[in-house]
DNA sequence: TGACAGGAAAATA
DNA sequence: TATTTTCCTGTC
């Protein structure tokens, strides 16, 4: 892995095992992530973050972005403080989380299965997706599927979709691969906040909370808050905010402002394992 | 075995 | 418009 890119504040691990995105794969120390037409070999030593790729070729740019490589911890701490004083006891100065810009296309079913379900779970029902409907990928590191692009999607027979076992979520999956492709998402991932959530939720099995991980993990809005029961929590904890998931999503966007997506992370963090010292 | 975990949509008030 | 109920798979 000769290529190198110099890093500050920045966790390869908890950036890509933190719940925003599912198929990573770890092996003899190195994390292999399929993405878009290649497959992402990455591996962290300090400071340096090493990297190569196959298929099609990634670059500097493409991963730093991939990574959120660009945005700055430092700077971003800043803002949530200066925003909310009582706030600076749940930053994490070191947590290194960045937030991930994703396909955009493939995060909205990685989000649809996650409805209800463990992180587990999902890894389990995106692999077996893209290995009945992706392309196989060769690397010295092993075998990889990519993730299926819209028209394999289309070719998937009935006993495959069942085959997944997605429960209630079957019927929105069956929807979305008849109404929609990349293109589409993409559209949709270049209007304003406003319109791109309200697009987003004319999607079945896309509600509010994961519109907000769609636009935060894929379509660069970093002011995008999802709320689910461990932010439902800390909000309550921290802020006595109670109500609607609906509520404390404005809410928490009205706190935090530009950087609320980061502020999610580090709530989530917080109250699982923060507030008792754990990692 | 039964309790529980986890969001969206439909039903209901 | 706001609250309750139903949906499915899996783990402990």
């Amino acid at each position: 892995m000769q290529n190198k890119i110099a890093v500050k504040n920045f966790s390869l691990k908890r950036t890509l095992t933190c719940g925003q995105t599912f198929r990573v794969f770890k092996k003899n120390g190195v994390y292999i992530y399929p993405y878009g037409n290649s497959v992402l070999v990455m591996r962290q030593e300090g400071d340096s973050l090493f990297y190569e790729s196959f298929g099609e070729k990634l670059g500097e740019r493409e991963v730093k972005n991939l990574l959120g490589l660009n945005d700055d911890p430092d700077f971003i701490n800043k803002y949530l403080k200066k925003r909310v004083p009582d706030f600076s006891k749940v930053i994490n100065e070191t947590l290194g989380i960045r937030i991930m810009r994703q396909n955009p296309f493939e995060t909205v079913i990685s989000f649809m299965f996650s409805v209800q379900s463990a992180i587990p779970l999902i890894t389990r029902r995106l692999n077996a997706l893209s290995e009945i409907a992706g392309e196989t990928m060769q690397t010295p590191y092993g075998e990889f599927y990519l993730f299926p692009e819209s028209k394999d999607l289309r070719k998937l027979t009935d006993s495959e979709i069942k085959s997944l076992k997605l429960g209630f979520r079957e019927k929105w999956f069956r929807e979305f691969i008849e109404h929609y492709d990349e293109k589409e998402i993409e559209q949709i991932a270049r209007l304003p906040f406003a319109e791109k959530e309200k697009e987003l939720l004319k999607i079945k099995g896309v509600g509010i909370k994961v519109a907000h991980c769609i636009m935060l993990f894929s379509m660069n809005e970093l002011s995008a808050f999802p709320v689910d029961v461990w932010i439902k929590r800390g909000m309550k904890t921290l802020f006595g905010a109670d109500g609607s998931v609906k509520k404390i999503t404005q809410l928490g966007r009205e706190l935090f402002g530009d950087f609320a997506g980061y502020a999610q992370e580090y709530i989530y963090y917080y109250i699982r394992n923060g507030a008792e010292g754990g990692t």
